[in-house]
DNA sequence: TATTGTTATACTCTATAACTATA
DNA sequence: TATAGTTATAGAGTATAACAATA
């Protein structure tokens, strides 16, 4: 590093070296092979997040799934407010705190939540088939190392 | 997968077991990363990787670069419009089809470009740092497969 | 005063359609 | 006719500011 060197074009990197482009394609192909298997059960990627966090803990917040979810408190209720039209979770103030809003699935949304959650970890489990299962959980676990260092600092 | 089975509540998975959780954050806390690392030359990780797809190949049409990043072709005019605004880069119709514009770097752009390239590469490593060397090398290579039925079946 | 949910607004990114000039 | 670049437009997704109800 101590020497000038010219860089000419045959030493620049391919694009598929570099990190930000392998993991927003990857990002998007996955996405685009989840919202393709959840399309028969007529929610999305980003519903099916809301309706998970929502199935895994109870009496959460509006603002406790949108944090887990890292989306913004605002998007949330758009979100919520379609889920909830179509009879798959309802809104009810807290009774301990009546600003806050108390978020559950009915029953109709456990239903669909079951079925298009089985749906989509078998996307999941044909995304990563070519890797084996040991190179899958290796990923899985390599991609939470390089979130720890947020969540923990936070 | 031949049994029906009940899944309480309690066995729903963990946000952050869900494959398309963890690449997606990783992928927004890696473009924050490479961003903020850009921030001091003017330029974002989208700019940067323009500047290396005409750095790497001669002679690229507008389409060209658009199609290596996987953008839209309309994106790609405001992207240049930008790029040349500031000196970097130069569009010209090229000789043999007057239709195509010919984008090359500017001697500014070269010289931006290798300082930015620089900057990026150190901030990538730094990210990937807790996974150690080969970690690192195997995720890339990971990414790499997952991406390849796509680009071969193109 | 501070917080939850809400609305309005704006800004970015992306996708589609239509235009022009060239082929 | 088909293609490259361009423009206009609309749709998602996200972020900020301000408001009402509640603490």
């Amino acid at each position: 590093m101590s020497t000038k060197r010219r860089v000419p074009s045959a030493e620049v990197r391919a694009h598929d070296d570099v990190l930000g482009y392998l993991v927003k394609h990857v990002q998007l192909l996955l996405e685009q092979r989840t919202d393709a298997a959840l399309a028969p059960f007529g929610v999305n990627a980003r519903d099916l997040g809301v309706l998970r966090v929502i199935a895994a803990g109870r009496s959460s917040s509006q603002q406790d799934v949108a944090g887990v979810l890292g989306v913004d408190r605002t998007s949330m209720v758009a979100l919520l407010d379609a889920l909830e039209a179509r009879g798959l979770v309802s809104r009810a103030p807290s009774e301990s705190d009546r600003r806050r809003n108390v978020v559950v699935l009915t029953a109709s949304g456990r239903g669909l939540f079951q079925s298009a959650e089985a749906a989509a970890v078998d996307a999941e489990s044909a995304f990563v088939a070519a890797l084996g299962s040991t190179g899958a959980a290796r990923l899985r676990r390599s991609l939470r190392v390089l979130l720890e260092p947020e969540t923990s600092r936070r």
